[in-house]
DNA sequence: GCAAATATTGACAGCGCTGTCATTTGAGCT
DNA sequence: AGCTCAAATGACAGCGCTGTCAATATTTGC
């Protein structure tokens, strides 16, 4: 049925290891042989068989995306960037929803861990946050002595990783509101177990200190990157009083921002004549509420697709295992100067 | 370092094949042996080796979830009911996303498909919309001998399939629209090449027949399930005069229903007041929109668990291989009765 | 109690590939 | 030509499991 390494071999008249030599571009074959191995391999549409290529390396060819419910957008990005990079190097990606709750104990989470690694035995790890702020789960896959690279995770540590500068994103975007004219501003948090978090705070926080602005405790609300919290702290901005009440609010992220927008809309402040609004994040969303919202793209299919590679890769050399990458202020109609 | 079945063997005094026995709940193994071997096993923490297992009966206990670009949530969704089964069973998910636009020829297509799994050679596949509706597509896995399972496909066919009565819960959408007092009321189709498209606008038109209600072409737009294309339907429809414009607009989808209330918001259009407006599929989107939209919930969840559990389980008689799934009409507060 | 039937167990090969190491080939030199 | 040495190639075992089939233990029937 389908073709061997065998049938190849014995069309080409090699043995099978050569031919197994030329497929894993291992040095050591005649220029000749390596072609007339490669035309044959390709007019046979041979490819290796995975298992048996896994049990004779010890290698499953396959890496894991583990992640614990961030939302579906963030992950179908992630996991599109991540199989793309895949594809370029044969290897192929299995899923891995988590699901530990913040109520699990250190140890269950490392049990979970190791039951999923236990029956798919991976070459490689790719670890979302949460997940990529647990030393537990960081412990357990170094115990297992299988590679990992993180995802934008909440510090340094010595395990590689992808971020962005979620700091100087938020700095910039808060001096691109300050440039507009406003100076009360209002700032919802996200939720306090994501890294990105203080991140994003702090760099609101430097640009309005190097603005001389003034920082009141009411206008910066603590939300948990949900739309419901979102509601709930645009409220509280929004019923303070007159000289008090902001002129724009920084959403943590977008879904926040939307909850913004809705109580702007019940409490018949338009966006952006009276209020400016800008999210964090250009999820979808973003461009599907009116008007369409001024928010920070984060680069995440890029993210995917870098944390795949090293992580099949598994490069040596340090600065090749801290990634940076570049996000873009995604400026559309949310945000206008103050009103008078 | 990993427990082999010969470890266990070992220790529980028997040979690998009974332990094999064991682990494959093969019949004719004594309870007394079967229990020892799988309290060793469990000891142990053996769990098989899936290459060495995959080679020895040529299936790879993996199965393969393709689509083309739906929405991140919808097959965020699918793909996480798909998992959850596999792991019920010892099996892995594979994501396999693959982009044949619709300017690729039928051979082009079933080339992608061939190639991804010349490389990764699954036991099973499941298909989302559209790819469950492309011919080629279905005969490439016939002729590759790979059973598959289709979600929402557009007509029965021979393959399995999983779905939802699109087109009664359209009708009953419709149904709650008339029973709220609208008799004018606007519909935005979905994209073309979707199945959906035509048995949700077939739902809606049975429930128009049957009141003895008008539908003028007029109120009936194309859109293609993207909020753009809702906010195109939806400037055609509320321009329309007086007597013409509907009160209510039925969008085939959540994202073109966003688009509606943009529209509405510029217009100075109150939903629900002024105009009643209704979704379909239920995405995060419809709660994070104001007012909540009423919609459609799809059960896409339950679709990807029981897509994973038919193509594992292969099961033989025919009423097994369709399912059809119950909808839920979810009423928020889109939809009011007309104004006077 | 004994043959026949059945249930339980095990020996062994082999799935398709790669690692190791031995062998052959050919190039480069004197 | 004859020799050395490196490059190219191949033989073969074995990765961990399951299928086949033979061997052994247990039960059944009379």
């Amino acid at each position: 049925m389908k073709a061997t390494i065998t049938d190849v071999a014995k069309l080409a008249g090699v043995s099978m290891k050569t031919v197994s030599r030329v497929l894993n571009n291992e040095p050591n074959v005649a220029d000749k042989t390596r072609e007339r191995v490669k035309a044959i391999a390709a007019e046979l549409r041979y490819s290796p068989n995975l298992a048996a290529r896994g049990l004779a390396t010890s290698k499953s060819y396959l890496i894991a995306l583990m992640y614990d419910s961030p939302s579906p957008n963030y992950i179908a990005h992630i996991q599109r960037g991540a199989i793309d990079a895949c594809r370029e190097v044969d290897y192929h990606l299995v899923v891995q929803p988590l699901s530990l709750g913040s109520n699990k104990t250190q140890d269950e989470k490392a049990q979970a861990v190791r039951s999923v690694l236990d029956r798919l035995p991976v070459d490689g790890v790719i670890l979302t946050p949460p997940l990529c702020d647990s030393v537990t789960i960081l412990e357990t896959l170094s115990d297992l002595n299988i590679n990992c690279v993180r995802i934008a995770p909440k510090n340094g540590g010595s395990q590689p990783f992808i971020a962005m500068d979620d700091e100087t994103a938020a700095y910039q975007m808060t001096q691109y509101l300050l440039e507009q004219g406003h100076k009360r501003l209002g700032f919802i948090k996200g939720h306090m177990s994501h890294s990105a978090t203080a991140t994003r705070y702090n760099g609101f926080m430097k640009a309005m200190r190097e603005a001389g602005l003034d920082m009141p405790s009411t206008r910066t609300v603590q939300g948990d990157f949900s739309f419901a919290s979102g509601v709930d702290a645009a409220k509280l901005l929004l019923e303070l009083g007159e000289g008090e009440r902001p002129t724009a609010i920084f959403a943590s992220n977008d879904d926040m921002a939307a909850g913004v927008f809705s109580v702007a809309g019940q409490m018949g402040f338009n966006v952006p004549t009276q209020l400016s609004v800008c999210g964090f994040d250009d999820t979808p969303l973003a461009q599907v509420v009116f008007p369409p919202l001024t928010t920070v793209r984060q680069p995440i299919y890029k993210m995917g697709y870098e944390a795949a590679r090293q992580v099949v890769e598994k490069k040596g050399s340090v600065q090749d295992t801290e990634q940076i990458l570049d996000f873009e202020i995604m400026i559309r109609q949310s945000v206008a100067p103050p009103p008078k």
